[in-house]
RNA sequence: GGAGGAAUGGCAGAGUGGUCGAAUGCGGCAGUCUUGAAAACUGUUGAGGGUCACACCUCCGGGGGUUCGAAUCCCUCUUCCUCCGCCA
């Protein structure tokens, strides 16, 4: 959520900044200026009905207490009218605030200056690309083949006790999927960020929170009879640990790691590009979040990434890092970066990793603050990263190291599964 | 799940209808003293809105109500504590 003073003070720049995300917030942001001018006059008339009141009760009490109760009865009749007015005010007011909330969640963030302009994923611009290519034999199998070659992850189960995109995992695909969260999570944690577990289930605050909520609601799986959401990402539970905080500068900046699984109800996609490994409804995923001095963020974006490809560069696996354009860019995000592995067999990337800068974004929703150098109060800027998402790299994995007779291992995993080869 | 109790400023903890946004202690900040530090002493110190700055308004877990007036009374929700039951 922007914040009002930023709007008031930068409409003309924020309407060109968001044109990059093919977006006229002319209308928008003009209905947000007037429902706050608004909101504004009736607090002003309201609080001076209240100043009003304030002093006629504060006198009808000292009359009591110096025994006039006669004059003290005839005062309270004219407080009668006030009343009624400030009942009237007070409606008035919360429903123009209402107004105006509803119209602020609506307007997207502002994206960073080196954003690209662009519709859609294929405006992404490619920032930087490492890892060759290997050739594969002739037979070799998309991931999903692989899985039912070597039986060890089971789609059909999982429709079974549960439905479609609901993998089981399987014997060595079950160990190697530990293993790549106990690599990533001791990765992260050399790293400097501290490993956290926590609760699968949020509720409507920590979704407002984040910014799933309102506008991502059809997405979260809704425990109805409870009212909490299965989490679509650890960033829910993560970020909103410092929901409604004041911190010190000397707390920031505060990093965490995260493992958890992801659920995503993902309507409406079906087809070839979500076979397999390729998206589901439940999913593993490590997390990194950092809680920033607004000035580090952008280094801190910039370590995250470094982050992350140190951990591609481990695996050996292809991949190419993308900067999000406007049109692809998320609601929350000022910058995006996107890691896609190479899927060899299937012939494109994947994406495996989104690394963002949410500035004040999040923060403003969180009321999550900071005491500034000069004792001023300051929203933090919020980041996370995939670091990493599980599925896809299993599925980059299983592809890329395939051989006639088998998947190897990459080394760095070989301590965590136990084995060096898939058979 | 049942029965009781509680929720107040960064923390602890007073306050049961009228200058209470709230005593007191601790902590924080500034100063005095000191070569420096500690101790002691003095002052200062909640948040949001609003204003050039004041004024002013709101906030004592959330929501609603009674009253001229609510931290204080009533209803309701949430959370925590104690006891009982159940349980990995």
């Amino acid at each position: 959520m922007l914040q009002l003073h930023t709007i008031r003070e930068n409409k003309e720049r924020i309407i060109k900044a968001l044109k990059k995300r093919n977006m006229d917030a002319e209308p928008i942001l003009s209905a947000v200026l007037d429902l706050d001018e608004k909101r504004r006059s009736l607090q002003t008339e309201l609080d001076a009905t209240l100043a009003e009141s304030n002093k006629l009760s504060k006198e009808i009490g000292m009359l009591f207490k110096s025994g006039k109760a006669q004059e003290a009865n005839a005062l309270k009749e004219q407080t009668a009218g006030l009343k009624e007015t400030s009942k009237q005010l007070g409606e008035d007011l919360n429903k123009a605030a209402e107004a105006l909330q509803e119209q602020l969640y609506l307007v997207p963030n502002i994206p960073h200056d080196s954003v690209p302009a662009g519709n859609t994923d294929e405006d992404n611009e490619e920032v930087y690309r490492e890892g060759d290519i290997p050739e594969l034999a002739d037979g070799a199998l998309p991931h999903w083949e692989l899985a039912k070659k070597y039986d060890i992850i089971d789609f059909e189960l999982g429709v079974k006790i549960t439905g479609a995109g609901f993998p089981v995992y399987k014997g060595k695909g079950a160990r190697l999927q530990r293993a790549l969260i106990s690599y990533f999570l001791d990765k992260n944690t050399a790293a400097g960020y501290t490993e956290v577990q926590l609760p699968h289930l949020v509720n409507e605050a920590s979704g407002y929170g984040t910014g799933q909520l309102p506008d991502k609601e059809g997405q979260m799986y809704h425990v109805q009879a409870d009212d909490l959401y299965l989490i679509p990402t650890a960033e829910v539970p993560i970020t909103n640990l410092h929901r409604d905080d004041m911190l010190s500068t000397a707390e920031l900046p505060i990093k965490y790691t995260g493992y958890t699984p992801c659920f995503r109800r993902e309507a409406g996609s079906y087809g070839a590009h979500v076979r397999g490994l390729n998206r589901l409804h439940q999913f593993d995923k490590v997390e990194v979040v950092r809680v920033e001095h607004p000035e580090a963020s952008y280094k801190a974006l910039d370590e995250m990434v470094e982050h992350v490809k140190s951990i591609l560069k481990e695996l050996k696996l292809p991949y190419r890092i993308l900067r999000l354009c406007g049109g692809d860019l998320g609601f929350t995000s000022a910058l995006t970066y996107d890691f896609e592995v190479f899927s060899t067999a299937q012939d494109r990337w994947l994406e495996i990793s989104s690394v963002s800068n949410f500035e004040t974004f999040q923060a403003n929703r969180l009321k999550l603050r900071f005491k500034d150098e000069n004792g001023k109060r300051q929203l933090v800027h919020t980041l996370n990263g995939s670091a990493l998402a599980l599925p896809r790299v299993l599925a980059g994995i299983l592809e890329n190291y395939q051989t006639k007779d088998g998947i190897k291992i990459p080394e760095v995993l070989v301590p965590y599964c136990g084995f060096d080869r898939i058979e």
